[in-house]
DNA sequence: GCACTGACCGTTTTT
DNA sequence: CGGTCAGTGC
């Protein structure tokens, strides 16, 4: 076989029965092993659709069915069987889809974003008279979000808990499920909780998706968190063909209840288990890597290993200091163009990678003065859009007439004479009679509801019939949504841009409409929007997408790489982030892996800058040079005497 | 029922 | 600073 493999590399791919572990580094070659391994299994005789691998992204997962059947030089795509690769959430929906009436849900199910999140949490603290100040709603749902993680039901979550907050979220996180389950609507950690349960308390159901597959692969295993390690155990316990790959140092889910400790005691589970190290890293250049080996090494808890150095030398990591956020995104900005203008450099060899969402903002406005193109990735900022979500909120009522949230965030838009008033009657007279207000709708009997409905009714007669982008024109349509923006934004300019968005809707509409089947198309469509929105694969937007500076959170950039690498705002709050400066314990230790994460994405040249004052809210204050790059730098002892190390950070300006 | 105004507050990270 | 939401006047 002329692949290419190096020898444990080639080991991965060729263990093809039985449980594995592969450690694979940074910039080891995992997803070179986990697609040769998918081809091998196909070779070897395995049907392409026994296999299962569960990615971490959409992303990651449409590139890995792309390379495999690559590699196994397979012409007609889609004709033949394929393996099914996808993300723990997309598989989960697709199994409650088909069950979770089984936990007295009704089958139709929508699942709920943030906002209808917010909006739940908000009414569940309400309910329990939780008076806003001890426990705000974001404060509930990430507490939720860890029990959830945790496998904890309310009860269990009541139990264990200790403080009054705890209490109080406790019995919040009661109400919250118990409305959700009503409305029939699940959150994301439900996606994952309530596939587990489903396994647990039906044999047969977990049996018989089990028996779908010989293979599963996980990628980006040191992500895992309780529930979904619980749903691979379930899919895997038969035919214990379970082939794990991860590296615990690039673990910065543990907020989001992924435990390190999956990959740390997998051979406890699976005694028979074999490990594979990858260590090599082809990525970078040893001058990066030893940045990035020394910074890890300050953290305690994990594998000991280091990562060798494929590509000997290279230029040394620099470091820039500059006066605030916006000198900050000039001098970074201009440092990129300076270097695309020489030649062979292009734009898509630049990434900027920030800590938080807000940080790419003045990024943003200097990259567009400096006409670069640049593409902000991981941003929901488009499905935040006002007219986005109204427009979703048709399709979802459509689908679904009991959804509540989306009935009540479009009864009344555009305008139709159902103000507030009534909506609070109809709310009154449901909760009376214990249904939803889309069943109290013809009861209410006042001209304005009943239109409200036929109007709803009439559009599923068309969704039943119509293709996607026709249903979507209609609804536009009948509701007279255009001529509502008409009159709310008199600018065109402003209008352009809402007008756009539809338009953008649209066109994922339409590509849905060639590829997928008849029958449950709208539904398909919403869980995809749901489920995230990476794989946009619109051809404008994909040329732009390879020709462009990306710009992203240090988390979204997971398993991507770069030759120009810019880590921006290196200081103590940001990174490490503030919050986790102020949680004892390892909170640090996360921080140091997302720095880690970082510097690990950079093959030839690694900038990182940090600013010695920031705004916030307006009002200028100075910041301290993160520790993490004292760390990197060997210059450990110097942290917090602020002031009198500055000199030393070399600066680049 | 609707539109406008000002107080309030502060998302770390994402499927 | 900028977005959200409640309260007020029409």
């Amino acid at each position: 076989m002329s692949d290419g493999l190096n020898s444990p590399q080639r080991e991965a791919v060729r263990t093809l029965s039985g449980p594995l572990l592969v450690l694979a580094g940074a910039g080891t070659g995992k997803t070179r092993v986990v697609t040769h391994r998918i081809a091998e299994l196909i070779r070897h005789g395995t049907s392409p659709d026994r296999i299962l691998a569960v990615t971490f992204t959409r992303k990651a997962a449409g590139e890995m069915l792309e390379r495999s059947t690559q590699l196994l030089g397979k012409k007609r795509k889609g004709q033949e069987a394929q393996p099914l690769i996808s993300t723990f959430h997309a598989l989960c929906v697709k199994i409650l889809r088909r069950h979770i009436e089984k936990l007295g849900y009704p089958h139709r199910f929508t699942i709920c974003d943030r906002s209808d999140q917010h909006s739940e949490a908000r009414a569940a603290l309400r309910e329990i008279r939780c008076p806003d100040q001890s426990l705000k709603p974001a404060d509930l749902i990430s507490i939720v979000s860890q029990w959830k993680s945790r496998s904890f039901e309310p009860g269990r979550a009541a139990s264990i808990a200790e403080s009054d907050r705890e209490h109080l979220a406790a019995a919040a996180y009661r109400r919250y499920q118990s409305n959700l389950k009503s409305k029939g609507m699940v959150d994301f950690d439900d996606l994952l909780l309530l596939t587990q349960q489903l396994f647990a308390r039906h044999p047969t159901v977990r049996r018989e998706e089990a028996s779908q597959f010989d293979h599963i692969l996980v990628d980006e295993y040191q992500d895992t968190n309780q529930s979904q390690y619980q749903i691979v155990k379930g899919l895997a316990a038969g035919h214990r063909n379970l082939c794990v790959v991860g590296d615990d140092d690039q673990s910065i889910y543990g907020w989001r209840g992924a435990e390190v400790q999956h990959i740390l005691s997998f051979q406890k589970d699976w005694p028979e288990a074999k490990l594979v190290r990858l260590e090599e890293n082809y990525r970078s250049t040893a001058a990066i890597l030893n940045y990035a080996n020394t910074l890890i090494a300050f953290n305690r808890l994990r594998h000991e290993k280091v990562l060798r150095a494929a590509r000997p030398n290279g230029q040394s990591p620099r470091v820039m200091q500059l006066r605030d956020e916006n000198d900050e995104a000039e001098k970074v900005v201009a440092d990129i163009q300076k270097q695309l203008s020489e030649p062979g450099v292009r734009a898509q060899d630049f990434a900027i990678l920030c800590r938080t969402n807000e940080q790419p903002r003045v990024f943003e406005t200097e990259l567009r003065r400096a006409k670069l193109p640049y593409v902000l990735l991981g941003g929901m900022s488009f499905f935040d859009r006002k007219e986005v979500k109204d427009l979703l909120a048709y399709l979802k009522l459509i689908a679904n007439p009991q959804d509540e949230s989306s009935l009540l965030r479009i009864i009344n838009t555009p305008p139709r004479n159902i103000g507030a008033s009534t909506v609070k009657q109809l709310l009154a007279k449901a909760t009376a009679q214990g249904c939803t207000v889309w069943d109290i709708l013809p009861a209410h009997a006042h001209e304005t509801t009943t239109k409200f409905q036929q109007l709803i009714l009439s559009l599923q007669k068309i969704a039943r019939k119509a293709s996607l982008v026709e249903l979507i024109s209609d609804v536009i349509a009948q509701t007279g949504y255009r001529q509502e923006l008409e009159r709310q934004y008199p600018d065109p300019n402003d209008r352009e841009a809402r007008t756009a968005s539809i338009e953008e809707i649209i066109n994922a509409a339409s590509l849905f409409d060639v590829r997928k089947k008849r029958d449950s198309l709208l539904e398909d469509f919403l869980d995809d929007i749901a489920l995230g929105t990476r794989d946009t694969s619109d051809d404008k937007e994909n040329q732009l997408q390879n020709n462009a500076i990306a710009l992203m959170t240090l988390h979204s950039a997971k398993g991507l790489e770069f030759p120009f690498v810019y880590m921006v705002g290196m200081e103590e709050g940001i990174l490490p982030h503030k919050r986790s400066v102020e949680i004892e314990g390892d909170a640090i230790d996360e921080e140091r892996r997302l720095c880690y994460v970082g510097v690990t994405r950079a093959q030839e040249k690694l900038t990182l800058s940090f600013a010695l004052g920031r705004r916030k809210w307006g009002k200028l204050r100075d910041t301290i040079p993160s520790r993490f790059l004292y760390e990197m730098t060997g210059q450990a002892e110097n942290i917090r005497k602020r002031g009198s190390n500055r000199s030393r950070s070399r600066n680049a300006v």
